[in-house]
DNA sequence: ATCGCAGACTCAGAAATGTAGCG
DNA sequence: CCGCTACATTTCTGAGTCTGCGA
């Protein structure tokens, strides 16, 4: 005799006592109760800012009130028994340099320490932390030995791991505590969440790809380098004790609630709100009108950039080309770059002769552009696309003459091109056109994959594909999880396993079957056939759902989805799709994207169309 | 007038952290 | 029942876009 739970089909030993079983189910029942109750009490507190006026251009509040950033904890001492080494010697290092040795010691299991470019920035600071008597020592870095520095460091965090529930719980809350504090504000009579209270840390600065700064010490910052920005009726933050802020000012026409420069790159850094803010919330709102916007205007600017490619400027045709491309193959914008600043990457406008091949003929198809070049954050973009003659020929004609360092574009730069599209439609940029090519895809496949009368697993795999087709088109790339042949290989032991059930489950229905045909009209012997269907359906169920799972995560592979769905897809193509589907908008947006879409979850209908 | 550059903001994947489901 | 692991979510901060201001 078992009990077999709903939400746990797969379950069916009787391993535990029932008592405990039904113990834990009502607490899970409680649990689940306090839970609909919180969400429906923060609903309720909802700012539903979408409702109110809006603010006259520029102004971005009337009342801001925050803490001030919170600051990482002061750098303290190694133990005494932790030593650095220099030529097989211990060297006690001085407080500077010791923190600095500590950041590289850190990364000693990552790819980054064995650059060369990063050891030599990273050696050229630290001796910069160092004092004259240490300078003077330390003049090779292939002669330290942080081993001891990194196996601390290793133990620290396995420490970290082992620790009672209990002292987990009393971290957890320590941390919430700080969260309470310094993690919202006070915005226009309404608590809002910061996204980055927390001031970065020090450490070493990180590039992606190769980036010519890698290695270099990123400082730590003090209150003395941080501006606060507030209301001048609001409580002013109160700096670090002995210390004081750079500046307080009280300037309402941006969002951000403090800032400093960073060192490395010279660039500003800020404190803003989370993305469920109404700031956030608002310009999102915006971004996605103005791309619906281009929508009702899109086959006109299409016609025309068709007509200007046979333009006599030449500046016009690079523009009308560069355009075409931005608009079929959803490219970034593309700006110049400083030169040995950062690392070697490309958009439309900053396109060199080399990062494209013209094939008259490839694959059967004429006219192929075959592009290769890193895009942001050294993303390769790799795609083979036939263009139309005309297009195809202008290329030949850009490049006639060129190095294959020369800019493909050389007319042309981000600043010309977006004055133009401003001129066609107010507010148009170059990366409109993604945001618009990225929603418009969503809806269009959407309709063409789902069906009403699909099951709900069925669905969801058609939502991720549309959803895949966005990120495929943006090139949003990640690196398979290292765990990835393994889980899939996981995974398809399992669904094996469940078709051998699936089998045996189906014979024993036979067989109970028969039994009753043998012992006609015995009650009894009629229900375990109704029992061991049951039992078949549910296996079905199960397999086709696992079978869906690897399907969606086989194509996932080497996809990220994340970034288009938060960032490219109009929530309320979405929305609208959960409604007509009949599928809870939990399947597709978790909690916080739930919070950032607050606007489009509230203010959507079915019949929203992008 | 224009041009370059700082400033402000969005977008990006990796890494850290949390959690649920499994044996 | 409990620890472990795989997966989901959150955090982090670097890398873009684009605007507006001052020389």
């Amino acid at each position: 005799m078992f009990q077999c739970n709903p939400h746990k089909p797969k379950k069916e030993e009787a391993e535990h006592p029932v008592t405990t079983k039904k113990k834990s189910k009502e607490e899970i029942e409680a649990a689940k109760a306090l839970k609909i109750k919180k969400r429906e009490e923060e609903e309720q507190q909802r700012w539903r800012w979408w409702e109110e006026d809006k603010y006259e251009d520029g102004i971005k509040w009337k009342f801001l009130e925050h803490r001030g950033p919170f600051f990482p904890p002061e750098y303290q001492h190694l133990p005494d028994n932790v030593n650095f080494y220099y030529n097989g010697k211990v060297v006690k290092l001085g407080l500077a340099a010791e923190e600095v040795a500590l950041f590289f010691a850190q990364m000693l299991d990552h790819e980054y320490t064995t650059k060369d470019v990063f050891r030599n920035n990273f050696f050229k600071d630290w001796r910069k932390e160092m004092t004259l008597e240490e300078r003077v020592l330390i003049s090779d870095l292939n002669k330290c030995d942080f081993r001891e520095l990194h196996t601390m460091h290793k133990e620290k965090v396995e420490a970290r791991k082992v620790l009672s529930k209990e002292e987990k719980l009393v971290m957890k809350e320590a941390n919430q505590k700080i969260v309470e504090e310094y993690g919202f504000c006070i915005l226009d009579h309404h608590r809002e969440r910061i996204g980055n209270f927390k001031i970065e840390p020090p450490g070493l600065f990180r590039g992606r790809g190769e980036h010519p700064k890698q290695g270099m010490l990123k400082k730590r910052i003090q209150p003395e380098d941080v501006i606060i920005n507030c209301a001048k009726k609001s409580c002013i933050p109160e700096p670090p004790a002995g210390h004081h802020w750079k500046e307080v000012r009280h300037d309402n026409t941006v969002t951000w609630l403090a800032s400093w420069t960073e060192n490395v790159q010279g660039s500003c850094k800020y404190v803003m709100l989370n993305p469920s803010s109404k700031l956030k919330g608002e310009k999102d709102w915006e971004k996605y009108e103005v791309a619906r916007r281009l929508k009702s205007c899109v086959n006109g600017i299409r016609q025309q950039y068709q007509q200007d490619i046979k333009s006599k400027q030449m500046e016009t045709r690079q523009r009308a080309v560069a355009l075409y491309f931005i608009d079929k193959l959803a490219l970034r914008a593309g700006n110049e770059k400083e030169e040995g600043e950062t690392a070697d990457t490309v958009g439309c406008c900053s396109l060199r002769v080399e990062h494209i091949t013209l094939h008259d003929l490839l694959e059967d198809k004429d006219c192929v552009v075959e592009f290769d070049f890193l895009g942001k954050d050294c993303i390769r973009y790799y795609n083979k696309v036939p263009v139309t003659k005309r297009v195809f020929k202008n290329l030949k004609l850009f490049m006639k003459n060129k190095e294959p360092g020369d800019d493909l574009f050389d007319r042309l730069n981000t600043c010309l091109l977006n004055k133009h599209l401003s001129s066609l439609l107010p507010g148009l940029t170059a990366k409109v056109f993604r945001t618009f090519n990225a929603s418009i895809t969503l809806q269009e496949q959407l309709q063409q994959l789902s069906n009403m009368t699909d099951n709900p697993a069925e669905k969801l795999l058609s939502y991720n594909r549309a959803n895949r087709a966005v990120a495929v088109l943006c090139n949003h790339q990640r690196v398979p999880p290292k765990t990835f042949d393994q889980s899939m290989a996981n995974l398809q032991s399992k669904i094996d396993g469940r078709r051998e059930q699936l089998a045996l489950a189906k014979s024993e229905l036979k067989l109970a079957k028969k039994e009753v045909k043998a012992h006609s009209s015995d009650g009894k012997l009629q229900a375990v056939v109704e029992r061991k269907k049951k039992a078949v359906q549910r296996c079905e169920e199960q397999l086709m759902k696992m079978e869906v799972q690897a399907t969606n995560r086989e194509e996932n592979k080497q996809i990220a989805l994340g970034t288009s769905k938060l960032n490219y897809l109009d929530p309320r193509i979405s929305v609208a799709w959960c409604k007509n589907m009949e599928v809870p908008l939990d399947k597709i947006y978790n909690k916080s994207q739930r919070d950032k879409f607050a606007w489009a979850v509230d203010m959507t209908g079915a019949d929203f169309i992008f």
